[in-house]
DNA sequence: ATCGGTGCAAAGGGTTTGCAGGGTA
DNA sequence: TACCCTGCAAACCCTTTGCACCGAT
């Protein structure tokens, strides 16, 4: 059985409180600063505890694993180049089917839109 | 100046004799049939190079960084969930633009459509 | 008192880099 | 001959795993 743990808590919390699909390392930054003491491998044991459970989904934008709610319906995302954050789109302007050629067998499909997020147009200095 | 190397030509000779993008480990493994003493340090940096000299454009589908000739013009990617290969699409269902809420800066967009394509299909195994 | 969860450190997989030798121009 | 390119091995980064201790039940 699961038990209930301060850092799973945490954990748990960082994806309620954020829009956004974070990555491991964003995770630990942000639980971090509720528990300071949590360790990088158990952000990893419990993030992917979470997606055999079925509660975070994992996405891959701008080439790192990020996670986000399995709650949210069918959506994209926008992958800020400045500054390498992620956010969802609510938009789908995907008619599906027909996607692909004959032969293939289309299951899915996934968006990502890329550019500047609207911190990033305002600093020119891309947030950094 | 760059240099004319059996290794940037057997390299290179993989990216026109194939449409799909391919991993470095596929292309090393594509091109030491030509050249067998190829190390993948070389196919890395070759193909870093390529893409620093804009003949390809890495591509990331499925978790990992692929390339593809820079040439081709706008389309999208097919995924096979099977066998883990990425196949060019020809068509483009985006609207483009309306794509992102006010705020954003919208400057390019990948789809992936993701399935088993047609060898897979076929061989109920996935082909392995 | 169990036994699952945690933190640390070591191990893994993929990619990059340092270095000495080799081959192109 | 000059010096870029190559192969090997070590270094890196991100993620996973082993292990002993901690703590929820």
């Amino acid at each position: 059985m699961q038990r209930n743990t301060k850092q799973r808590e945490v954990i748990a919390a960082c994806f309620s409180g954020e829009e956004r699909p974070m990555t491991a390392t964003e995770v630990h930054a942000l639980a971090s600063k509720e528990h300071p003491s949590l360790g990088i491998a158990t952000v990893y044991r419990t993030v992917n505890a979470f997606v055999e459970a079925g509660v975070l989904v994992p996405v891959t934008i701008g080439g790192t694993t990020r996670y986000e709610l399995a709650t949210k319906r069918h959506h994209h995302h926008f992958h800020c180049q400045e500054c390498d954050r992620a956010f969802c789109l609510e938009v789908c302007p995907i008619s599906d089917e027909a996607l692909a050629p004959q032969g293939f067998a289309v299951r899915d499909h996934d968006l990502v839109v890329s550019g500047a997020c609207p911190a990033c147009v305002s600093n020119v200095n891309g947030g950094k």
